[in-house]
This record gives C-alpha cells, structure tokens and sequence, in this order.
DNA sequence: CACACGTGGTG
DNA sequence: TCACCAAGTGT
C-alpha cells in the first residue's frame, strides 16, 4: 500500500519549487503558510516573489509588517501575512534566525497549528510526523473508511489510522507525507476523483463498495458575496494599492452598506492589518 | 466545537 | 450559473 504510493510518486510528483532538494526550511515555510486553503496554481508566483525578497526569516522581521500584508496581494486570509511576519519575529529574536527543527518549537509560532508544524518538520527536516491535510484526510477515508469524505472535524480515529500507515523510517515517513498528500491533490481529488489512476485503487475500500455517495447532511456553507470577508477584502485593496495613507472618504466609497464598512474597519483596526483614524488617514501597518 | 477568516477557479 | 473547493489557524 505504501510502497505502491511511493512509487507513484516518484512518477507523478508535481516538480514544485519548495520541493526541490535546495528548498530552504525558511521557503518551505512560507509556502505552506501561503498554501493554507489556497491552491497551489495561485501561490507559486508570490511564494517566488516572497522568498526573493525575503530570502529569510530576519529579512522578512526587519520589513514593516504592512510590507508583507502588501506582498500577500490577493492570496486571501491576509492574517496569514501577519502571522507569518510574526513567525518571522519570533524566529529572528527567539532562535537565532533559523527555523526552528522541532515540532513543539514550531507549535509556538504564529500561525503555525498542528498540520503545519508537522509539514514543516516533515518537508524540510525529513522527521517523522503524522502529516494530516485535507488531502490525506479524504485519502485515508476512502482508502481505510471507505467513505466519501472524512468527518467534518478531524478525529483522534483520523489521527490514529494516520498513525498506523505511517513508515517507522524517518526518511521514508517523510516522502510518505508528501506523497499522500499528492495523491489526495491529483488523484483522489474531492468533487471527481481519477481513481483508474490510482496506485491503490484495488485496496480502496470505498471504490470496492462501488464508490458509494456521502451520507449524512455534511456540507457547510460558504457564501461570500455580501459578507463582512469581502468588505474587509475590499477596504483592504484600497489600502494595498496606495503608497501614501488613505482618507477616510476613499474607504467610504469602496463599499456602500455603512453599518457593514465600519464593523469590518474597526475589525481590520483590532486585526492589525491596517492603522490609523479619521483625522491621521488610513495605513497598512508599519 | 462552531464559526470567522479571502479569493478565484471550476464542474 | 453558482455552490463547492483549495497544503488551516485562532478563538
């Protein structure tokens, strides 16, 4: 099962920057802090952009923190940008500049949770660590579950079945993440999966059950249009796009619903993605 | 534990 | 067209 995955991959890897064997830890970092609920087609030319100009962490700690929100353009969730600048904070005062190799090290850096922390030690320090995406989540559960989907808020049975396939060879681990991962993205994808090019489609629970649909309600909602995200991401353009500090008639004319504009300015104010009042104008962090 | 948090591509 | 989806984290 596992060696099958491995050799799959060493076939149909995606050839993606940070995997190459030169990847810093620094640049495996940022791409998996800009690769959180973003795909990899809209991260490669701002990872490549980032890491040219913040070759790293004390580079990316001495520029303003409005800097990075700025090079973050329009990736989304720009509090990853400040978190990362954070992360870079900490790293530069706290470890000497290098990314941290350990797994409890890395859980304490901002913006780094439980699945990052273990990608990190996993892709750039070749450790071994339960590496649990939405990706191999999806993977395991119709592999080993022979569901659909996996539940809809990972579970210590997940965690534990991740444990089980998980190779005792650090290294081996290590490709095994990775290349889990791989299948989930370009295999055993979400809405239409490939399974006649899956490397284990005959050890497949679900497709030996005939690949049977998803039960339960499952589903969440997601609209977008009209909702305070977007009129967070609208105010926040304007301010990505001017070099001087903005006035506040510019943010009024960005978004039309005035109750909605000063709920999502004050949240941005107490997120710390932009600075300012009426009377000094509006900026992106210093 | 449920919810907030951006944005754009796609079936 | 439009709802779903994309290498999650913090509260």
């Amino acid at each position: 099962m596992v060696g099958r995955v491995l050799d799959w991959y060493a076939d149909h890897a995606r050839d993606l920057p940070w995997r190459r064997p030169e990847a810093t830890a620094w640049e495996i970092m940022v791409s998996e802090f800009m690769l959180q609920q973003t795909p990899v087609a809209r991260v490669l030319e701002p990872w490549r952009q980032w890491v040219d100009r913040w070759p790293t962490p004390p580079d990316l700690a001495a520029a303003p923190a409005g800097e990075a929100v700025r090079a973050w353009g329009r990736l989304g969730y720009p509090r990853r940008a400040l978190r990362l600048h954070r992360a870079a904070e900490a790293i530069t005062d706290l470890h000497g500049g290098h990314v941290p190799t350990s797994h409890a090290e890395l859980l304490r850096l901002p913006g780094v949770g439980s699945y990052t922390a273990a990608a990190i030690a996993s892709f750039a320090h070749r450790q071994r660590h339960v590496v649990l995406d939405t990706n191999v989540r999806r993977v395991l559960a119709r592999i080993a579950s022979g569901e659909a989907y996996p539940p809809v808020s990972a579970t210590v049975a997940e965690t534990r079945m991740a444990t089980e396939f998980l190779p005792e060879e650090p290294t081996r681990a290590a490709v095994w993440a990775v290349a889990s991962m791989e299948l989930g993205a370009l295999v055993c994808t979400a809405r239409t999966p490939a399974c006649e090019r899956c490397p284990v489609v005959d050890l497949c629970t679900w497709h030996t059950a005939g690949c049977p649909t998803s039960t339960g309600p499952g589903r969440r909602r997601q609209t977008y249009e009209g909702t305070d995200r977007q009129c967070r991401g609208a105010l926040l353009a304007v301010l990505r796009s001017s070099d001087i500090r903005v006035d506040r008639i510019e943010l009024d004319a960005c978004w039309p619903a005035a109750p909605q504009r000063e709920r999502a300015l004050a949240s941005l104010l107490a997120d710390g993605l932009m600075v300012g009042d009426d009377t000094t104008g509006y900026a992106l962090p210093g």
